[in-house]
DNA sequence: ACCCTCTATGAAAGCGATTTCATCTCAATT
DNA sequence: AATTGAGATGAAATCGCTTTCATAGAGGGT
């Protein structure tokens, strides 16, 4: 084990003392001028940043984090890492963070509670200055308590507290608005495939769907759904259900495109043609879903919008603002897996 | 601005020296028994574990990075947070550092050289342990510089030095078996969309093509190689184009899966169906390429392993042992994309 | 018994900032 | 002219932990 104090490299470190010296003035007046925490006159300012450009010095993180309670960091609390979903929020947040100087911390808790609990305690043991808890599982006490030591921001679902903000989207309009869609396109025969019913969001999707159904005064049929869990396989199978179920449906209304894909793989199994034989319709507009076979259309969700509204509030709740982000509306995108009914 | 020392929270914060007074020995003790730096007699540490369990002690990483000099978290510089084959990779890497108590602090550098400095700078400003550097761009040069005072993983090149693993994918096997699959199903025309040149294993790949052609005597065309960039759009531009060109083909090897979904769009457009008019051979094996219609054959190339591999190895370098970690071979996955020229 | 080498332990000095507190200066008020 | 107050600055404490350094016992050999 090497010694740590020694440090062959700790030569070239620059540390805000050796720029006090440099340039004539006390530590203390370097912090200040580096924080602007107070007026400092402008030759003594400008002494010191060109000691500090001299001296190519950058303030130790770690340090600034010990003294000034503030880490520059942001925890992001995600379910998956890989999911292309999660993806774009993510980037959408270290786009929004960046510039401002603070970076994500980003965790995966993988649709677990228990380890969204572990992860969170980690994170705060980090110090982190605010965390941003992108569709939890918590429940919304938790959050409030949470909410009292450090900033939170939280997608998916409403809520309100001191310190506190949601961003939520609108589910049960998107899946009103999907399913309205193939009203519109003349069926009436719509399948629906379910997802988690752990996730809000997807018990928000299916009530829009049923809610669109009773507005056209199409019966609800609760043989047509079928439960999946958001991923391509259960798409797969759930389809395979239906059509061994030997129930009649012209349409299917997957909870998410990764369904919508896996749906997409079985009705071509089966050889049959969307949307010739069946209309497919998707929600969240993944990346993909531009391009797969033939282009799904969905129900567009910003997933990098969100990602930098949630860090963009997150910025306003550090600096004592009130946020006030909304997400945007849901947006039908009709693409070629949805065609009008032949008659 | 709110004071940071007086922190109503605070009070509840439990420090290593409440731990110490707690079990009545002293801090310099509770150290070592937490870091196992030193013999600590049986019932001392009995009582200081007693104590920490009472007290629901955890250590502050900040504090301990300033005094140890070690942050216990590595820094992970990615090219693309969202892209499907990078998520997959963080995953691996996550998976792996997180029982070993490190955290991955990862970084998008947009594939720009640029910017790819600039994280490495904030990355090590952050006084990260080590330093995986997924498919970077900087020179080899350079990253030895780094690895003098940091350890460094870097995947995509080959690479050798104190302080420093690389860990090589074959894409240049990757690219030869790809293009030999279809040589033996009785291809001879075989288009190739390239991917960015600057990226070197998408010249692997190219040089794995025009290999497996020259062993098999198939003359090699420069018709028939249409440059792309990685994305989808370019492979849907790519196929547009070889189209135009009116050059013959029985099939598309892509540099990538997701310019394979792109080439597989436009010859739907052009209703060309995959296998039958025309075989696609992506390399990649994404999550997705499973789910396409029709399902994609491809080289696997191990991201989430790659991940973990990498991960490993930063451990294994941390600990002052040389990484033998060794990158699995190319493997053909035929899926249904691909079949047998018909005569 | 005596001296010497270990081993376990505590006291104290950092790590590199921030922040409080105390000064000091200088202009404004009465 | 004397008093007060505001603004600029430095000294020193602090954040929570690690590590060096010094010391007190505990064995061990002769």
């Amino acid at each position: 084990m090497k010694t740590k104090r020694l440090g062959k490299d700790s030569s070239q470190v620059v540390t805000l003392d050796m720029v006090a010296k440099e340039s004539g003035v006390s530590p203390s007046t370097v912090s200040r001028i580096l924080n602007g925490t107070a007026t400092v006159s402008e030759d003594k300012k400008k002494s010191v940043d060109a000691a500090i450009a001299k001296l190519g010095f950058v303030p130790n993180p770690v340090a600034r984090g010990l003294a000034g309670g503030r880490t520059l960091s942001i925890g992001v609390v995600t379910q998956a890492l890989d999911s292309p979903f999660y993806g774009a929020a993510l980037r959408g947040i270290e786009d929004e963070l960046d510039p401002a100087g603070y970076s994500p911390l980003f965790v995966s808790a993988h649709w677990n509670q228990a380890s969204e609990v572990r992860c969170i305690d980690m994170l705060r043991a980090r110090r982190v200055d605010g965390l941003i808890v992108l569709n939890g599982r918590m429940s919304d006490q938790s959050l409030k308590t949470i909410a009292k030591t450090v900033p939170v921001v939280v997608t998916g679902r409403q809520l309100k507290g001191p310190g506190l903000f949601a961003l939520n989207f609108d589910n049960f309009n998107g899946g009103f608005q999907a399913t309205q869609h193939l009203i519109q396109l003349g069926h009436r025969r719509i399948a629906f495939i379910s997802g988690d019913p752990e996730h809000p969001d997807a018990n928000e999707r299916f009530k829009g769907y049923v809610s669109a159904l009773e507005a056209a005064h199409i019966p609800f049929n609760p043989n047509l759904v079928v439960p999946g869990e958001y991923h391509e396989i259960s798409g797969l199978l759930a389809v395979d259900r239906l059509l061994a179920s030997q129930q009649q449906f012209t349409a299917i209304f997957a909870a998410n495109d990764q369904m919508a894909f896996g749906a997409a793989l079985s009705l071509h199994r089966h050889s049959l043609r969307i949307p010739d034989d069946v209309s497919l319709m998707g929600f969240d507009d993944l990346a993909n879903s531009l391009y797969c076979v033939p282009p799904l259309s969905t129900i567009h969700q910003p997933a990098y919008e969100l990602g930098r509204l949630a860090a963009a509030s997150m910025l306003q709740l550090l600096a004592e603002q009130k946020p006030t982000a909304l997400m945007p509306a849901p947006v039908l995108i009709a693409r070629e897996s949805t065609r009008r009914l032949r008659v």
